[in-house]
DNA sequence: CTTAGGATCGCCT
DNA sequence: GGCGATCCTAAGC
């Protein structure tokens, strides 16, 4: 399978696949928008889901890049992640948040919400937006129903700590469109 | 605007 | 049995 998609190589380090979505478009099924917000996960971060070695729950992130890790938040929300590196690595992106272009009224029904600021601003938010959920744990995200388009030029980022851990909370691998209205929290 | 608590379940120790 | 890479609502300043 190949490692680039959409300009994007999966296989480089996670920090920068990171860097490299923001401006992305993503589609599910058609539904989606440009990414505003990611972050970067890695093998030897205390952070992340890998961090302990291979399990039933991270195998996808061990697999193949440029592949989708889905997996429950606390029992309630999905949560989408690229895998990055090399096949068993254990590195991902967690897609925090877009702003949303496509399919509004399908965003809208799944959320139960109107404003469009609402829809996708938090990783949990735009997985229930998009449709996302256990059934593309380790889909390909060159394949339907997942879709990426470059961006039309690279945008302008800003960096942060990443949003909702309690390891390696000082490590400032959250990015976002500067700027972006539909961020889940303002950079500082 | 900031903070606190509850919901809810699969995974790992 | 404990604990989240979260979200929503309500209450306090």
């Amino acid at each position: 399978m190949e490692n680039v998609i959409a300009g994007i190589d999966f296989a480089a380090p996670s920090d920068q696949v990171a860097q490299q979505l923001i401006g992305t478009l993503l589609l599910v099924n058609g539904v989606g928008g440009r990414i505003v917000e990611t972050e970067a996960y890695d093998r030897l971060d205390p952070a992340s889901h890998s961090y302990a070695g291979p399990t039933a729950r991270n195998a996808a992130m061990f697999g193949a890049p440029g592949h989708a890790y889905v997996y429950l938040s606390h029992g309630i929300h999905w949560c989408l992640n690229f895998v990055c590196r090399e096949p068993g690595h254990g590195a991902g992106v967690l897609i925090r948040a877009l702003e949303p272009l496509a399919g509004l009224d399908a965003m809208r029904q799944r959320r139960g919400v109107i404003d469009a600021r609402q829809l996708c601003s938090g990783p949990g938010k735009l997985a229930q937006a998009l449709g996302v959920s256990r059934a593309q744990n380790g889909a390909s995200l060159a394949l339907p129903p997942f879709a990426l388009a470059p961006a039309a030029a690279p945008p302008p980022l800003v960096a942060g700590p990443r949003i909702g851990i309690s390891k390696a909370v000082e490590l400032p691998w959250r990015f976002g469109l500067a700027g972006s209205r539909f961020l889940s929290r303002p950079f500082r």
